[in-house]
DNA sequence: TTTATATATTGCAATATTACGATAAAGAAT
DNA sequence: ATTCTTTATCGTAATATTGCAATATATAAA
């Protein structure tokens, strides 16, 4: 076994699922942290900023780009990445849920 | 290779990434929803909501607890299981410093 | 005590992820 | 045209994850 069993449960599962694997490695939070901090959309300088080599950033970034975290664009010979609000929205809106729902039962337990 | 490089990144980045990756699959996503819904910790009801077998499913449970996101009680020979509003909460409010972060910043980029 | 019930653990096979060196691809600079 | 710069892809090794049957453990019920 090992591949995950994704058609038996709900899209909207499989879809917080995704966004949620995608930030599941530290250096994906980086990059996502970066991101935010530089605002404007460098890329090659994330290569300098993590811990990871060129191919490895490069196959982080796709994975995120995958997930719709982030966007890619083409700038000359660099690419510009930069934050996409909305799935990280839709991931908020999620945990928000979550714990907006868990609020109004004032749960009984453990 | 194959192992995170835990230990090149800030404990918030592990931290956050150690969250996100245990909501990394939709077998982990409906066992919160459905401890959501029940409200009440119920246990074997897990293996019998979703489409996995038990050990698969104890497995999971494991993971998410590992990740602080649910708690587990003995009760009698069963075990009462239930979300632990900390963990989510931390995630929730990660999302959330993102999110206004970029809204102060008004992104100017792709 | 024996049996049933509930959950965890072990062992294993299939697959996925992580990481990187080597190399390719494509535009920029000379 | 050649070289430099930037990013992606390929190939591969190490490790992790997923899933389940079999089994262990532990309490409840008989």
């Amino acid at each position: 076994m090992g591949a995950t069993k994704t058609d038996h449960f709900t899209e909207q599962q499989n879809a917080m699922a995704t966004l949620a694997k995608a930030l599941g490695h530290p250096a994906r939070i980086a990059i996502i942290d970066y991101l935010l901090k530089v605002n404007a959309c460098i890329c090659g300088d994330i290569v300098n900023e993590l811990p990871l080599a060129q191919p490895t950033v490069s196959q982080h970034l796709k994975e995120l780009k995958n997930a719709g975290i982030i966007k890619g664009e083409i700038e000359g010979n660099s690419i510009c990445y930069c934050l996409n609000m909305d799935a990280l929205q839709k991931l908020a809106q999620y945990c928000q849920s979550i714990i907006s729902t868990q609020d109004t039962q004032n749960n009984s337990c453990c």
